[in-house]
DNA sequence: CTAGATGTTAAGGT
DNA sequence: CACCTTAACATCTA
């Protein structure tokens, strides 16, 4: 689930829930997610200081605290949050809780680990240093051109390479170049320039669209592939979509209706 | 029981 | 060296 439009609605459930209130207590209950296991040095960022908004770039959402410093959420393939008071709700894995003074809880949840939580003490430092690349609703044409397209390794690979785009992932991208009509295997040397545009101008719409339908694909237009990459016809040609491991990704497209180039 | 699942990355190959 | 692909990670579900 987690690519830009799922974290950029988290980002926004953040802001909506977590901000201005002193957090009092931070449990780790997995230690797992805090990569170096650095337990007492999170508690010590984060207690007594208040979040001040949420930050997101690529699949990364930061929680900026009042000193400068921010709490770092990658989600992997199962994480989210959630906000609650009673402690009844609680999610069933969750990882990691804030609890705020106004007797809220933030629980960062993940089933499968593969996300993770921790301080960082320089947003931009970390990304550069990170090496991820430009936020997927920030980069500018060119740099989308050269950096992304310009490459001999299948589209759908480059869309998905963090260092080049940050955000979009294995679903976002066969969404792109569904909606683009272009194959995921393309990779000519040299991109005619209105593909090029069109690709660009489509993983806007995309991107927008999705957060507006709060990233969940029952709300997506019902022409869109996503809601339909278990199984189905084309929700365009009606033609039989095709599932193949492209990237190490199982890829989901149309052969009908999206070109080779 | 086996295969596979939205992400990242170390390791191996060309 | 640059570039690309694969396996592995932890856990649950179809």
């Amino acid at each position: 689930m987690p690519e830009l439009p799922d974290v950029e609605v988290f980002r926004r459930y953040f802001e909506a829930t977590a901000l201005h209130s002193r957090i009092a207590e931070v449990d780790v209950i997995d230690p797992d997610l805090l990569r170096n296991g650095a337990t007492k040095e999170l508690k010590a960022a984060a207690i007594g200081r208040t979040f001040q908004r949420g930050r997101r770039h690529g699949k990364f959402l930061f929680g900026e605290l009042n000193d400068g410093k921010a709490i770092r959420f990658h989600f992997g393939m199962t994480g989210f949050l959630h906000c609650y008071e009673d402690a009844s709700e609680a999610p069933a894995h969750a990882r990691v809780v804030f609890t705020l003074r106004n007797n809220r809880k933030l629980a960062y949840d993940c089933q499968r680990k593969f996300g993770h939580v921790g301080i960082v003490e320089n947003i931009d430092a970390f990304l550069s240093e990170k090496k991820l690349g430009p936020d997927a609703l920030e980069i500018d044409f060119n740099e989308f051109d050269s950096a992304v397209l310009g490459r001999k390794r299948p589209v759908k690979s480059n869309l998905m390479d963090q260092s080049r785009l940050a955000g979009v992932g294995n679903v976002y991208s066969d969404e792109i170049l569904f909606q683009a009509r272009v194959h995921p295997e393309s990779a000519p040397s040299e991109w005619p320039k209105p593909v090029a545009r069109k690709i660009y101008k489509v993983m806007h719409e995309v991107l927008e669209t999705a957060i507006k339908s709060e990233a969940d694909p029952a709300r997506m237009p019902k022409k869109w592939l996503t809601p339909h990459r278990v199984s189905g016809p084309c929700p365009r040609c009606k033609g039989e979509l095709r599932k193949k491991k492209i990237a190490g990704r199982t890829s989901w497209f149309c052969p009908a209706c999206q070109q080779r180039l």
